[in-house]
RNA sequence: GCUCAGAUGGUGGAACUGGUAGACACGCAGGACUUAAAAUCCUGUUCCCGUUAAAGGAGUGCGGGUUCGAUUCCCGCUCUGAGUACCA
């Protein structure tokens, strides 16, 4: 008899059924098989401290092995800590890097923080407290997740851009840039002093170089007669890095201007505050040197395709022409407007011009007669936001400034307009209107009446649009006539340039980069002002420390925050620059500050020599496709600038690109049904009867629902309002809706890695994110089939041990099927790792345990091998096992991959392609054990086939896992 | 608008250069063990028709094409996602 029967809960997922029978006692777990076998716990944090005490994955410098660099993108380490999306990456370059290293290479993977940056400063400014302090806090927090996956980095060579040692270097490339200027004849970066030579030696005749618009040419003695002040002021129009005053985006809310990439739609990316347009005196980088380069280089990098194509379009590379058209009267004065084209072949179907109404001739252009309204036009598109211009692409607006320009050819008078369409930033801010073959100048045309000229006979419908086509005889083009497009460009260049009215012209759409920001928490920029000119401080002072303020906010002035610090002086004497570095700075090189070993951190260079030469550049980089345009393109521009000053060897700095996909949240809702009133009663119904009700749906945290089914009892104790709820269900439970939106806190879909691993591991959290579909993909995240994961750990588990758990291998020879299962493991995950496909390879485990587990495998020589190959995948687990097969503790990490041997896949039927008679492919499903000639002889002498055949010579012989499906005569 | 990526069962997804579509997993259904549940194991599971078992037909977003053979290659379309946007 049964005396009682009592329950209890010891932890939240294990219960505990106690059964008193008569006199005798005994405990009955619930789950107790579950937690007995496998214990994922104890095991996980077992060898994460092993590894962390043995240092086991400290990489050296010196080794006779092969170089492997395997990288992430470092995190920025936020106040919400990690979700199951952030690890992703992570995880497969972890196996990506456990599986080289079991293949032999010397592997480098290395993890840091990029600990400057907007975040900390607002949760500063609101708290007071110091950003250092929270960028600490949350740093041990990514850490403890970290550490809890159980990633192989070497945590010894740690960077954190907010740490002076690093940024020391940050400053010091700043300097680099700054004291060099890019010569375009070299097609490279060069010492600012080689410039300074040319200067003295044959003045500024003959110079190449990238530099302002408004260089001034000069012969040596007038250079060597320039002052000091005006010296400065004129290289600083060549350097790489350089100060002047030019229009930027500027964020009144975060109190600093933004680069290009970092405004989306018209509003910061980070915050999403209003941005708008602003002149003034800022610091930028002149990647614009590089853009042809940074393109070119694309084509000899192994990255996605889409992202080369972002890159290739955010440089905006188009060839064309820049064509003076004089002005009218005065054009023998040489005053001209330049406007930049592509298509100069059209040249004379111009009809008017068309400037910005920004652009800086506007004023002297108009005529006193349409003065207001130019004025007019200019404030209302001011007032017109960046998003109201994008709303109405659709329509045209202008002006008329009055005045004329000359046709470059004919010399027609040519009507001087101004609209919004045309931007300032892009070519000259300028261009000449061919209403017959653009259709925003047709618009434009017909819109105010403006004629049309048809320049090619293939021109269609011109009175319904413009027609860009490039087919056909041109007319109406002077001495174009009768030429083809491509005729009609060469030749039009030709006559431009004979004119002195224009030449060929690359323009791009690459902006050089905005670099400093107004803001505390960044890079303190390395320069003094002496006659309000940048110098930079003396290497030996570096790095200038970021130094303290009482507040976090602009002076009263409007200065940024650290001008508010004490003595911010050169030596006591010049002020400092007072804005900081952008976000991108610190990351635009730090993968070259993880080769140095920690003991050569002190040594004064960003890297020793010997230590880049070993390790070159990043053969796998795994990071998101949101860096297109802006660190990733940085970075090349970076790693290119240090390549011409010969500190690196590389042209580009990552071989190897692959994107993860962003992990979405996958939201449950709940549907409440609401009465006549429309307010919600307590009644709660599932989700496939909601069609019979009035329901609203509400958002349900996603940690009390389980494969989309809610556990009631935790709903009501979730909120005192659901207290009292009451459920409609159906067969007895309660469904979810579903929806899949962005990962977030207010839409109740976070999951925590920490949640999962407390519940199955990190083995299993580290196998399901890379079962749940291909790496490059975008795709919710669900525990829908997490246990199935966690069931196939357990069963390999129990691979090596008896029904009671207790370890049990043998030493008998192994059979033929199972050396079969082994090897197509092993061939398997070789083939999916190398081509990134994971998800493929978890299956294949599967597969390979079911197999063993129905032979009733228990031999060492399978099982052994057996770990090796999924010890990238599962570490921990694997680590184990290899130490009860016997193996030194922590040793399976310097174990070699076991070589695949096709001998045992003998049995195993392939695809096999044979010809006959040298002409015809066929894919044969057969033995490998048979070469193409026993094939061959097999196929001609079956009788089956003979009597298909007739007599007739097979044109080919289709089989399907030897068998004949298809014979074609 | 332009550029790119994608569309396969109830679900996530597999199928490597054209060769048994739906591996593997989840879910679901049934069974074994159990007083009962949990755990574990076994069986079934693309759809339609049908059955004691069978046999048959359709099928990888839609419409065409190439091929003995197409999820795979080509052309056109629809939808979804991402990037970009008056770039002259």
């Amino acid at each position: 008899m049964y005396q009682s029967v009592i329950t209890l809960s010891i932890r939240k997922d294990i219960e505990l059924k106690a059964l008193t029978v008569r006199n005798a006692e005994f405990l009955y777990f619930r789950n107790f098989s579950k937690y007995m076998d496998y214990q994922f716990r104890e095991i996980e944090n077992k060898w994460q401290q092993f590894w962390a005490e043995k240092k086991t994955y400290k990489v050296d410098n010196n080794s006779p092995k092969p170089k492997y660099y395997v990288l992430d993108m470092f995190p920025y380490p936020s106040g919400a800590g990690l979700h199951v999306g952030h690890p992703l990456g992570y995880i497969a370059s972890d196996i990506f890097s456990r599986y080289k290293r079991l293949k032999g290479f010397n592997v480098l993977h290395p993890m840091g923080y990029d600990s400057f940056g907007l975040p900390a400063e607002q949760y500063a400014i609101q708290t007071g407290q110091h950003p250092a302090i929270t960028t600490e806090q949350n740093i041990n927090t990514y850490r403890r997740q970290l550490d809890q996956i159980g990633f192989s980095f070497d945590w010894s060579r740690e960077v954190r851009t907010s740490d002076p040692n690093y940024y020391k270097w940050t400053q010091w490339i700043f300097m680099q840039l700054f004291n060099s200027w890019y010569n375009e004849e070299a097609d490279k970066a060069e010492s600012i002093e080689i410039l300074i030579n040319k200067f003295e030696t044959g003045g500024s005749q003959g110079i190449k170089a990238v530099a302002d618009d408004d260089v001034k040419s000069f012969s040596a003695e007038e250079w060597k007669g320039l002052s000091e002040e005006e010296k400065q002021r004129e290289l600083l129009k060549y350097r790489l890095t350089y100060l002047k005053e030019s229009t930027v985006n500027w964020c009144p809310a975060l109190g600093t201007v933004l680069a290009n990439d970092e405004v989306k739609d018209g509003f910061s990316e980070r915050g999403g505050f209003p941005v708008e347009q602003k002149r003034m005196m800022q610091w930028s980088m002149r990647i614009t040197a590089y853009a042809d380069r940074l393109l070119q280089g694309l084509d000899h990098i192994d990255w996605p395709e889409p992202l080369k194509e972002m890159q290739r379009n955010w440089i905006g590379k188009s060839v064309g022409a820049l064509v003076r058209f004089g002005l009218t009267p005065t054009s023998s004065s040489g005053e001209a407007i330049e406007v930049f084209t592509t298509r100069v072949d059209t040249v004379f179907g111009v009809t008017f011009l068309v400037l910005a109404p920004e652009h800086e001739l506007v004023q002297h252009l108009t005529t006193p007669g349409q003065k207001t309204e130019i004025q007019n036009y200019i404030n209302q598109t001011k007032k017109k936001s960046e998003l109201d211009r994008m709303a109405d692409a659709k329509s045209v607006s202008g002006a008329f400034t009055g005045s004329y320009a000359s046709h470059p050819f004919t010399g027609e008078p040519i009507p001087i307009w101004i609209a919004d369409y045309v931007l300032a930033g892009y070519g000259t801010g300028a261009v000449m209107a061919v209403p017959s073959g653009d259709q925003r100048d047709w618009l434009f045309a017909t819109q105010y009446n403006l004629p049309i000229i048809q320049i090619l006979d293939g021109q269609k419908d011109l009175d319904k649009q413009g027609d860009p086509t490039k087919e056909g005889m041109y007319v109406n083009s002077g001495f174009l006539n009768g030429l083809s497009y491509k005729e009609a460009t060469a030749v039009a260049i030709a006559k431009l340039e004979d004119l002195g009215n224009g030449k060929a012209k690359i323009n791009y759409r690459l902006r050089d980069a905005i670099f400093g920001r107004q803001r505390y928490w960044g890079e303190p920029v390395p320069v003094f002002f002496k006659d309000d000119l940048p110098y930079l401080i003396d290497e030996s002072d570096l790095p200038l420390f970021l130094p303290e303020v009482d507040k976090y906010l602009p002076t009263e002035s409007g200065e940024p925050p650290l001008g508010r610090a004490e003595d911010w002086k050169y030596k006591n004497a010049q002020p400092y620059e007072l804005s900081t570095m952008p976000g991108w700075a610190g990351s635009s090189w730090y993968w070259y500050r993880y080769m140095a070993s920690p003991e050569e951190r002190d040594q004064d260079v960003f890297a020793p020599e010997a230590a880049i030469k070993y390790w070159k550049d990043v053969d796998l980089y795994i990071g998101g496709s949101e860096h297109a345009t802006g660190h990733l393109l940085y970075s090349r521009f970076w790693n290119k600038f240090l390549k011409d000053l010969s500190y690196v060897t590389e042209d580009e700095p990552f071989k190897k690109l692959i994107n993860q996909g962003m992990i979405q949240g996958r939201s449950n809702f709940v549907y409440r049904i609401v009465d006549e009133q429309g307010r919600g009663t307590n009644t709660f119904v599932s989700a496939e009867l909601k069609n019979n009700y009035t329901v609203s749906a509400i958002h349900v945290d996603v940690n009390i629902v389980e494969n989309d089914i809610l556990n009631t009892e935790k709903f009501k104790k979730s909120r005192s309002e659901f207290e009292s709820a009451e459920f409609i269900l159906e067969n007895g439970k309660y469904t979810c809706g579903v929806e899949v939106e962005k990962m977030s806190k207010s839409k109740f879909n976070v999951v925590n890695p920490d949640d999962i691993i407390e519940r199955y591991g990190a083995d299993t959290l580290r196998l399901y994110e890379m079962f749940l579909g291909p790496l490059e993909q975008s795709k919710p995240w669900n525990t829908n089939g997490i246990e199935g994961v966690f069931k196939f750990l357990r069963k390999f588990w129990k691979l090596f041990h008896d029904d009671q758990f207790n370890f049990r291998v043998s030493d008998h020879e192994p059979v033929k099927a199972e050396l079969k299962s082994l090897h197509k493991i092993i061939k398997k995950v070789e083939e999916d790792v190398e081509r990134f496909s994971f998800n493929t390879s978890v299956s294949s485990f599967m597969i390979c345990v079911n197999e063993l587990t129905d032979l009733k495998c228990t031999k060492r020589a399978i099982l052994q091998e057996l770990v090796i190959v999924l010890h990238s995948y599962a570490p921990h687990i694997t680590e184990e096992l290899w130490t009860l097969l016997g193996n030194e503790r922590g040793s399976l990490s310097y174990t070699q991959y076991p070589k695949f041997n096709p001998e045992h896949l003998i049995e195993n039927e392939f695809a096999y392609p044979i010809s006959i008679n040298g002409k015809m492919k066929m894919n044969l499903n057969i033995s490998l054990a048979l070469d193409s000639h026993e094939v061959e002889k097999i196929v001609l002498e079956n009788a089956d086939i003979k009597r298909y055949m007739d007599g007739k010579t097979p044109r080919k012989i289709i089989f399907v896992k030897g068998k004949i499906v298809n014979i074609v005569i």
